[in-house]
DNA sequence: CATCGATATTGTTCTAGTTCAATGGTTAGA
DNA sequence: TCTAACCATTGAACTAGAACAATATCGATG
């Protein structure tokens, strides 16, 4: 049987039909409700989690309990806390449901086993890292060289579809701004 | 023979002798002059490099003309530009000596060959990549909740040989502020 | 030693973005 | 249908950090 993430992993690699199976049977699905937290700074993080319906949120909360965005995770995208996922240490990051989710979890000691037993998955997840942190790379240097209004422009170019799901207070926060700023930034665009 | 590389993949995996010197058989030593560019951006990068002795900078430039300094790389660190590498489009970072380097490069091609002979190295990078992104994220999203003071405070303690070794400007357009107001914050730091 | 270019400091003025507080609008839920 | 919680907008006062300009310091090179 053929599920949502096998389009996505054959974009990337083949496989064969045993080995799918195989694959399949090291996924967990789960549902997460809007507003439920799929991970919560402190917490050890010993899996990782492909959206296959909803839209997720991953953020940073300081002392003051102000937050930032780090990504937003709609269908095909993987998410996880990356530091805590490593060295099993407590995680620094939040993952929360902005919709009713479905995802499809796969563990630490399964994933293990599936670089051990297929290789390509090793292959695909090293693509995988090496796009998203070139794209890192990307985001952070122009978000220290460019304004908020330029950033706010180049997100809506690059995520169109984004604005109509998520509330502006969460786009404000992925930017870096304030709701207020972006509010006002948003009535310069209108007014000229 | 066992070259300084060496010691940095054997902490992450472990690989035959015939392994190894085929390995090496991949590598091109290279000197780089300190001020000389390694990439500049819009050039085609093909290639990645292992910093065996020296210190370079990667950098952003905006249209401006400002600078941000992504990173730096000593000793045992890779670098390249990796969105022109996996696409093959021009770059949007440059790559400069700020000591006299000694690098080795290995090419998109024997990497790829590499990949396919040594599966170890997959894995190794793959490991390499997932540290890199983690740190990258904790850093964007400490950026954007921090001030510059608190951000200077975690650079020094992250990296107190660095500033020994670095230009105070170039510490500044690592932490995303102009060298006056690196200034400012340093004496406030002594003068209490 | 002298000089030149690059680097660091300092002060002043200016601005992008924050903070706080008030007002309306929207939606979900009892 | 009413209400309550959440959300976006607006304005006024404030601040972190930028921009500009001047001076001071360091380091390499002839």
């Amino acid at each position: 049987m053929k599920i949502g993430i096998d389009a996505y992993i054959d974009r990337c690699i083949s496989i064969r039909k045993d080995e799918r199976t195989y694959f399949h049977s090291l996924l967990a699905e789960r549902k997460v409700k809007k507003k439920e937290f799929l991970l919560k700074a402190g917490e050890i993080c010993d899996w990782e989690a492909f959206v296959t319906e909803g839209c997720l949120r991953v953020f940073y909360m300081d002392e003051n309990g102000s937050e930032v965005n780090l990504m937003f995770a709609t269908e095909d995208w993987w998410i996880s806390d990356l530091g805590s996922k490593i060295d099993q240490r407590p995680a620094e990051l939040y993952i929360q449901a902005l919709e009713d989710c479905s995802i499809l979890i796969i563990k630490n000691k399964n994933k293990e086993e599936l670089y051990a037993c297929v290789p390509a998955f090793e292959r695909l997840f090293r693509q995988l890292l090496e796009r998203a942190l070139s794209a890192l790379q990307h985001r952070f240097v122009t978000t220290l060289a460019q304004s908020a209004e330029q950033r706010y422009e180049d997100f809506l170019k690059r995520y169109p579809d984004l604005p109509k799901r998520i509330a502006q207070h969460h786009i404000a926060a992925y930017l870096g701004i304030t709701p207020e700023f972006l509010s006002k930034i948003r009535r310069r665009r209108v007014q000229g």
